[in-house]
DNA sequence: GTTATTCTGAACTGATCGGTCCATAAAACA
DNA sequence: TGTTTTATGGACCGATCAGTTCAGAATAAC
């Protein structure tokens, strides 16, 4: 009842992704895992080494996957829009979907922190180069520098808040108001830099 | 080498809650409760039932806790001082010190979404209270309760993103300077709010 | 059809998990 | 002094954990 032909490492990553992304490290046991990659025990071991080296590989697709679906929204609209539409991701799907899954990385620097601070610091490194694609769009969209590398923090505190939000059992409307009103306030400090209340402030 | 002396529960409890805090329900295992708060393995199902149930306790303590703190802020300076105080507390401390754990109830709604739901709606429904407070706290402040529900909401999610960022090797001065424009924008909305760039937007 | 190769199922390890039980010892109370 | 209360340590439970090992089955290559 076994049929050694050789099994979809990508498509087994990818299942694993999605576990760990749903249930944490901790919580995903690897009887789990074998279950969803629909792989063996032994085929396991050999193909990820162990848990933790899975773990890592599946952290590291997740941010590829993020960098990906940023660059490709950007590739289809306005940076800012693309901005907007990659924070307001997590509340458009139904419930239970992926997209209601949060952000891997996010989710994984709060769990490993003082657990696994190798992991912890792994995410928060790869939180690090988005908020870097965040500052890219911005200075696309006509920022300055200065104003990009602001805005950008701005945002990735705004995203990390977002990320927990859309695990929460709320109204989607809620949580779409304020990314709605934290947009206007980022076009606005974009486009006139020097009558923006944010742009006033935030580079003093 | 026993005495029977009666424990001192809200002690016990306080270590309890601080290990939780640090390391999530997960990470934490009876071993290191037993040890954190110096008393037996009997002892302790006798006073607190279960794992989970003295989890239940920790989380209801730390929103008491939390409460308190943003109330007893509040009675020291005015209500958006407060606010910006209680953001800002996770980046003055030293590092390794208890105000640098970021936020129980933000750390539960990611580790237990999920994995223990009951949990999970559990802390979200403490964050709802602390943003009634918020809410409260921008009515004193002179807002109107819709502008004050709208800037609630929206500080609840930069304070989600505040909890996560806190726990990440982050400069500290990149995380104040984020907070700091919110809440000149906050100011200034709840001071001019006609003439706010976040009022005319956020109470479209 | 024979031989690599590749994957499988299942048994097994040692450690840890949360939780139970109980005989005993120290304090509190009488 | 004797009794009750309170907490103890430690043995013990079944379950689960991640990880190892291996004989064998199915395929691909020749």
């Amino acid at each position: 009842m076994s049929r050694p032909i050789e099994f979809d490492r990508a498509k087994a990553l990818q299942r694993a992704m999605d576990l760990f992304w749903r249930q944490g490290f901790q919580a995903t046991s690897l009887v789990d895992l074998l279950a969803a990659m629909s792989i063996s025990r032994s085929s396991f071991y050999a193909a990820f080494g162990d848990k933790v080296g899975l773990f890592v590989e599946c952290l590291d697709l997740f941010a590829q996957r993020t960098i990906d679906l940023l660059e490709r929204t950007r590739a289809e609209m306005p940076p800012v829009d693309a901005l907007q539409a990659f924070f307001e991701r997590d509340f458009v799907g139904a419930r239970g979907t992926r997209s209601q899954w949060g952000c891997m990385l996010v989710s994984t620097v709060l769990e490993m922190a003082g657990v696994d601070d190798d992991l912890a610091a792994r995410a928060s490194r790869h939180l690090d180069l988005v908020q870097r694609i965040f500052r890219t769009f911005l200075q696309d969209a006509g920022a300055t520098p200065a104003l990009a590398e602001d805005l950008a923090a701005l945002l990735m505190l705004v995203n990390e808040g977002v990320r927990v939000s859309s695990r929460r059992p709320v109204l989607v409307a809620d949580r779409l108001q304020p990314i709605a009103a934290t947009f206007r306030l980022v076009r606005n400090a974009v486009a006139n830099p020097i009558n923006s209340e944010l742009t006033r402030k935030i580079t003093a």
